[in-house]
DNA sequence: CCCGTGACGACAT
DNA sequence: TATGTCGCCACGG
């Protein structure tokens, strides 16, 4: 697995969060073993969109729940499409953001 | 090759 | 609790 750039590893676990949920980039590095990078998940899910299979990036917020991804995604696109999953948005923030959360820490319990 | 930037996070004040 | 600063590492100029 070594083998494996970091970047695809992100994608990797990225794939892997189920709909209706989203996880956190420092959860994603801290999976990864990358705690101290979170900086990289995200900078790794910008060319999310240009890797195939396409990656479910806007599944993906900050520490906060916050969609800091939107401004990135242009416009309302990522919030639309997370409600489009049944994830509830408002004010760029996910809702019920500790329900919906999803921790590769957690869930895959690797 | 060196410098600045950035989808974040944790700690310090 | 809120605001500020530093660390992290890859990539572009």
């Amino acid at each position: 697995m070594d083998d494996i750039n970091f970047f695809d590893k992100v994608y990797q676990v990225a794939r892997l969060i189920p709909v209706g949920r989203v996880t956190s980039y420092g959860a994603i590095a801290s999976y990864l073993g990358t705690k101290g990078s979170s900086r990289m998940v995200g900078y790794a899910m910008q060319a999310a969109g240009k890797v195939v299979p396409k990656v479910p990036a806007h599944r993906v917020v900050n520490r906060q729940g916050l969609l800091t991804a939107k401004f990135h995604f242009g416009g309302n696109l990522m919030a639309e499409l997370l409600e489009s999953e049944g994830v509830k948005v408002k004010d760029d923030q996910v809702q019920e953001f500790k329900t919906v959360y999803w921790d590769p820490n957690i869930e895959l319990a690797l």
